[in-house]
DNA sequence: TAATAATATATGTTTAAACATATATTATTA
DNA sequence: TAATAATATATGTTTAAACATATATTATTA
C-alpha cells in the first residue's frame, strides 16, 4: 500500500512526502523491535546501552562514553543505566582515577541475556528489509547519508 | 560525513546499515521540528493533532477518528487533547449523537497559531530534504514503501 | 425489556525524551 | 595554594509511548 492511503493523508511533493514516509517507516520498523525486546522484558533504549557495554567488554565504560555511542544523543543514560543495574545486568562502580565518572561493565547476567536474544535479533534485522535487494539497501543508505550531510 | 564515523559502530551488512540509517536519519529531522515548535510552544503530537483538526475544520471530530488520522498508532491521543484544551486552542464537548464520544473543534487560537506556523513549517519541510533532487526523493519514497510491503 | 457485549474515552503505571538545575570532583588560573 | 571554571553525573519536571484497567454509554441478544 502507498502511504497515502495507509494514513490517509496527502503531500505537497516529494520532499514532504519523504519526510512522513521516513517517520512512518521508522515507527514501523521500530515496533517490530519493541515488541520483540519485550518478550524479555527489555526497552529498545536498555537493549542498545546492553550492546554498548559488550561492545567494551571486558573494559569498563563512563556513561559519558555510552552517550557518545548511542544513536539518540539526549537520551538519559544515568536513569536508564540505573534500571539496568537494578535488574542486576550490570555492574556500578566509582571511577578510582576519576571519581566523577562511574565505571560501568556488563556481568555475567547481562551477557548471557544478550546472547540468547543475539541470533533472533539479527535474523529480525536482515527480515525487516528482506523486500530490498543489497542493491536497493545500498541506494537507501546513500540517500539517507545525503539527506544528513548538508 | 558516512553513518559509520557519526556513530561510531560498524554494520554487519547493507541491511543492517540501513535499518540504524532510518531510526538516525529520523531522528535528525525530527529534531529539527521539535526545535522549531518549541518557539510556539508546542510539542510535534499537539501540532499533527492540530493539523489533523484545522483539516476536518468547521467539522468537529472524536478522539477515535483523529487517532486513525495520525502516524503513531499507540498515541495517547485524550491526555493530549487534554493539554490542547487547557492551552485554549481547540474546543471538546460531548457528542450530543453518541455522549460515548466528544466532538473536538479547533477554535480560533489554534487556526490562527497553525497560520503563524505554517509557512516556516512547509519551508522547513522542503529544506531538510533540499539535499536531494525531486528525483532521488522519488526513489527514496518507493524504498521506503517497498519496505513496508510484506 | 433485561442482561450482556461492544465501544469510546479516561485514568493509572512505568519508561523515556528533552529539557533545567544541583552536586561532587577535577582542572585551570591568579 | 586559593579561587574559579569545567566536567561528570544525578535529580527534578513536563510530555508522551505503551501498555493495562475502569467507567459511561450504546448496541446486541435472549
Amino acid at each position: 500500500m502507498k502511504i497515502e492511503d495507509e494514513i490517509k493523508s496527502k503531500f505537497r511533493n516529494e520532499y514532504h512526502k519523504a519526510l512522513v514516509n521516513i517517520y512512518y517507516t521508522n515507527n514501523v520498523v521500530s515496533q517490530s523491535f519493541h515488541k520483540m525486546l519485550k518478550e524479555y522484558k527489555l526497552t529498545s533504549q536498555q537493549f542498545n546501552i546492553l550492546r554498548i557495554l559488550k561492545g567494551q567488554y571486558p573494559k569498563a565504560i563512563s556513561i559519558g562514553s555510552i552517550k557518545e555511542r548511542m544513536l539518540d544523543k539526549s537520551s538519559d543514560v544515568s536513569r536508564i543505566i540505573n534500571r539496568l543495574y537494578m535488574k542486576k545486568l550490570i555492574e556500578r562502580k566509582e571511577c578510582l582515577i576519576d571519581r566523577r565518572k562511574r565505571d560501568l561493565l556488563i556481568c555475567k547476567n547481562g551477557l548471557e541475556l544478550l546472547e540468547k536474544i543475539k541470533n533472533k535479533m539479527e535474523q529480525k534485522e536482515d527480515e525487516i528489509l528482506s523486500n530490498l535487494t543489497i542493491e536497493e539497501a545500498k541506494t537507501l543508505n546513500v540517500l539517507l547519508d545525503k539527506i544528513r550531510n548538508k
